[in-house]
RNA sequence: CGGGGCGUAGCGUAGUGGCUAGCGCGCCUGCUUUGGGAGCAGGAGAUCGGGAGUUCGAAUCUCCCCGCCCCGACCA
C-alpha cells in the first residue's frame, strides 16, 4: 500500500521547461523520473516500481522461454574489446576509463564479448548446446545527442540475451524462439508494435528484426504494405526495378543547358527546350560521396535524395561516409560540380553505386562532365555501367511493395526491440569452439536480441498516455487501484485505508491518497496524472453506503456498495 | 560535430545599464475551507550557470568557459 501522505512524491503543475515529448514531460511533472545530466536520469519510487514492473513481465516471459539470466558487471577490461576490435571500432560513444594502474577500462555499452567468454569458459561440447542466457543490465552509450528523455539515454537499462549453436540450422530455431518470446512479452507490456525487417549494421550477422512500437515522436522511419503486410525499416527497404529494353532509345545527345547546377534548374530548361513532360525523375543525379576516404559517386533519380544512413546501412565494411565538401572537389579537377555524369567515372577511378532504381536499360538525363552541359538518352549498359548497385536513395510513402507492388505506407517508430543472427564474428574472434560428435572443432554461432527497458517506460508512455496523464496498462501500474479519499471526515480516511487493506490481501496494489491537507481536486488531478488504472473514490457517496468507481482509460464511472468494492474491482482489472 | 534556441528560488517565469531582483505554483505558521489544481494573513527560500572585463553602477553590455533543449550528422 502506498500512501500518499508519506510517499516521496512531488507532483508538477506545469510542464517542464526542457522537455518536448510527451512521455518525457508526463514522467517528470507525474514524478516518476528526474535529470541529472543529458540522457542521464534518476528513478523516484513511482518510476522505480513501474521500471521493475515492466522487467519483472520480461524477467517471466524470459525464464518461461527457458532463457536463463545471468549478470555481469557494468565495468569491464580493455581486453576483450580489445580482441574484437570494438575498443576502437565503437569511437567515441564508448565511455573508456581508467583504474588507478593506468589500466584501460569501458562502461558496457553491449556486452557480446562477455557473453562469448562467459560460454568459453564453461563449455565446451556440441551436447551444451543450445543455450541462451540472458541479462537485465545498465548499459552506457555516450551518444551524440541524447533526446527524449528516457527514450535516448546515455545510461539505460536494457535486456539483453545471446543465444549460442552448433550449427546454422540451431540458430534458427533459437532465433525463432526469441522472436515468439518477444512477441509474447510486448503483447504483455499493453504495446502496440510492428515487426520489421532491419539491417543489422555495424553489430555483423545476417538476418534482422526490429520490433517497433509506432508512435509520430518515435526516432525510426519504417514502410508497412498495407495488403501483404510487409514491414521494414526504411534502412533494410528493397526496391524492385526490371531491367529494360533500351533498342529503341536514340543515341547519347548532348544539351546546352547553362546555369542549371540543380536539378530544378535543369528541369526548367528541360521543359522549355522540349516543350513540356520533364520531372525530376528522368534525370540522373551523380551524388559524390567520400567512403572511408575513398571517392565514391552515388547513382539515384534526381527527384530523390540519398538517404545516408540508409546506403551506409547496406554498403558493408563502411564505417565513414559522408558528402562531399568543395576540398574532395579540388582533388577531383574533372569532376564539374553540377554537370557530374557517370560516363566518365571509370577514367576518373571513381566507383559508381547506383540505387536499384536506375535499372539496367533505363535512359536518362544526366551530366555531360561539363560546364553547363547536360547529355540525354543516357543509358546503363549502353553508355555507363555501374560497379555494383545498392539501395541509396531516400523512401518514400507509395513507394512499390517488394512482395506484392502495393503502395506502401511509411510511419514513425520508438525501437524497443531488436533480434538478430549474429552468425559466428564473436565466437570467432574470440574463439568459442565445441568439439561436434565427430570429436572436430566447430565454432558457435550466436544470436543477439535486446530490449530496451527504461525505455519501454516512455514508448509505453508515449502509446497510451491521454491529454490529462499517464495511463498504464494494469501489470505496470505502480499501484492497479488509487484510492481517494475525498472529503474531511475521519471516516473516509479510515474506509480508504480498509479497503486498501482487503485488496492488497487479494494481492491487487494500491495506492491510498490520504492526504488531509490536500483538496479533492488536487488528489483527482494527481491521480489522473500518476495513471493507475482504476480510481477509487471514497466520498460523499459514502452516506449511503456507496463508492464510486472510475476506470483511467475509458473515464468511466459508477457507484458501488462499499461491501461489494473489492469484487467490483476485481471483476474490472480482469 | 554543424545549425538554432536557452540558462533568474524546488518548478514555471518577469525583468535589455539605475532604488531592497518581481510574480505564479510549491514549501512553512495560523485561521477558514474540502467533489475538480480553495481563501485570507504572515513567512522562509536566489552567490541571477561560472570566470574575467567595461562602467560611478551589470541579471542586463563584451569576451572566455560550462550546462541544457531542438533540428541535422551520428546512434551494437
Amino acid at each position: 500500500m502506498l500512501k500518499m501522505s508519506t510517499l516521496f512524491l512531488r507532483t508538477l503543475r506545469d510542464d517542464p521547461a526542457d522537455a518536448e515529448v510527451a512521455s518525457h514531460k508526463l514522467l517528470i511533472r507525474a514524478g516518476y523520473v528526474r535529470r541529472i545530466a543529458a540522457g542521464i536520469y534518476s528513478w523516484l519510487p513511482l518510476g522505480v516500481i513501474t521500471l521493475r514492473n515492466i522487467e519483472r513481465v520480461i524477467r517471466e516471459e524470459m525464464d518461461e522461454a527457458g532463457f536463463q539470466e545471468v549478470h555481469f558487471p557494468s565495468l569491464l577490461p580493455r581486453d576483450a574489446y580489445e580482441t574484437t576490435n570494438r575498443w576502437d571500432e565503437y569511437g567515441p560513444a564508448l565511455f573508456r576509463l581508467q583504474d588507478r594502474k593506468g589500466g584501460d577500462y569501458l562502461l558496457g555499452p553491449t556486452h557480446e564479448e562477455m557473453f562469448t567468454l562467459m560460454v568459453k569458459g564453461e563449455y565446451s561440447s556440441y551436447k551444451d548446446l543450445p543455450l541462451s542466457i540472458y541479462q537485465i543490465q545498465t548499459k552506457f552509450r555516450d551518444e551524440a545527442r541524447p533526446r527524449s528523455g528516457i527514450i535516448r539515454g546515455r545510461e539505460f537499462v536494457m535486456k539483453d540475451s545471446y543465444s549460442f549453436d552448433v550449427d546454422d540450422e540451431g540458430l534458427e530455431i533459437s532465433y525463432q524462439n526469441h522472436r515468439k518470446a518477444y512477441v509474447k512479452t510486448f503483447d504483455r507490456l499493453g504495446m502496440k508494435y510492428n515487426i520489421v525487417k532491419a539491417v543489422s549494421g555495424a553489430m555483423g550477422g545476417s538476418k534482422s528484426e526490429e520490433f517497433l512500437a509506432p508512435c509520430p515522436t518515435g526516432e525510426d522511419t519504417y514502410v508497412l504494405c498495407p495488403s501483404c503486410g510487409f514491414a521494414a525499416n526504411v534502412e533494410a527497404m528493397v526496391t524492385k526495378v526490371p531491367a529494360q529494353d533500351f533498342s529503341k532509345v536514340a543515341a547519347v545527345e548532348e544539351l546546352d543547358t547553362p546555369n542549371t547546377p540543380t536539378i530544378d534548374s535543369l528541369v526548367a530548361v528541360l521543359n522549355e527546350k522540349f516543350g513540356g513532360g520533364f520531372t525530376g525523375a528522368d534525370t540522373l543525379k551523380n551524388v559524390m560521396m567520400m567512403a572511408d576516404g575513398k571517392a565514391i559517386s552515388v547513382l539515384v533519380p534526381g527527384d530523390r535524395e540519398v538517404d545516408v544512413k540508409r546506403l551506409q546501412e547496406n554498403l558493408s565494411g563502411v564505417h565513414e561516409l559522408r558528402v562531399f565538401e568543395d576540398a574532395d572537389f579540388a582533388k577531383f579537377p574533372s569532376l564539374v560540380k553540377g554537370y557530374i555524369g557517370p560516363q566518365d567515372a571509370k577514367k576518373s577511378g571513381i566507383t559508381v553505386y547506383a540505387d536499384p532504381r536506375i535499372a539496367p536499360g533505363t535512359a536518362w538525363v544526366t551530366g555531360a562532365n561539363k560546364k553547363d552541359r547536360h547529355a540525354r538518352n543516357v543509358v546503363n549498359g549502353r553508355d555507363f555501367t555501374p560497379d555494383s548497385y545498392v539501395e541509396a536513395a531516400e523512401v518514400r510513402a507509395g513507394d512499390s511493395c517488394p512482395e506484392c507492388s502495393t503502395a506502401v505506407v511509411i510511419d514513425r517508430a520508438i525501437e524497443i526491440g531488436h533480434i538478430f543472427q549474429l552468425g559466428r564474428k564473436y565466437a570467432k574472434a574470440l574463439d568459442l569452439t565445441v568439439l561436434d560428435s565427430n570429436g572436430k572443432s566447430q565454432v558457435v554461432t550466436m544470436g543477439s536480441y535486446g530490449i530496451g527497458v527504461s525505455r519501454a517506460v516512455a514508448a509505453i508512455a508515449e502509446q497510451t498516455h491521454d491529454e490529462i496523464g499517464l495511463n498504464w496498462p494494469v501489470e505496470l501500474a505502480p499501484a492497479k487501484v488509487h484510492i481517494v479519499a475525498a472529503g474531511k471526515d475521519d471516516l473516509l480516511f479510515d474506509t480508504a485505508i480498509e479497503l486498501a487493506t482487503k485488496l492488497e490481501a487479494q494481492s491487487i496494489t494500491t495506492m491510498v491518497d490520504d492526504r488531509r491537507d490536500a483538496s479533492p481536486g488536487v488528489k483527482f488531478k494527481d491521480a489522473e496524472l500518476i495513471g493507475n488504472p482504476v480510481i477509487v473514490v471514497v466520498g460523499k457517496a459514502l452516506a449511503e453506503g456507496n463508492v464510486e468507481i472510475r476506470v483511467r482509460r475509458t473515464g468511466d464511472k459508477k457507484e458501488v456498495p462499499l461491501t461489494s468494492a473489492v469484487s467490483a474491482i476485481t471483476e474490472l482489472l480482469k
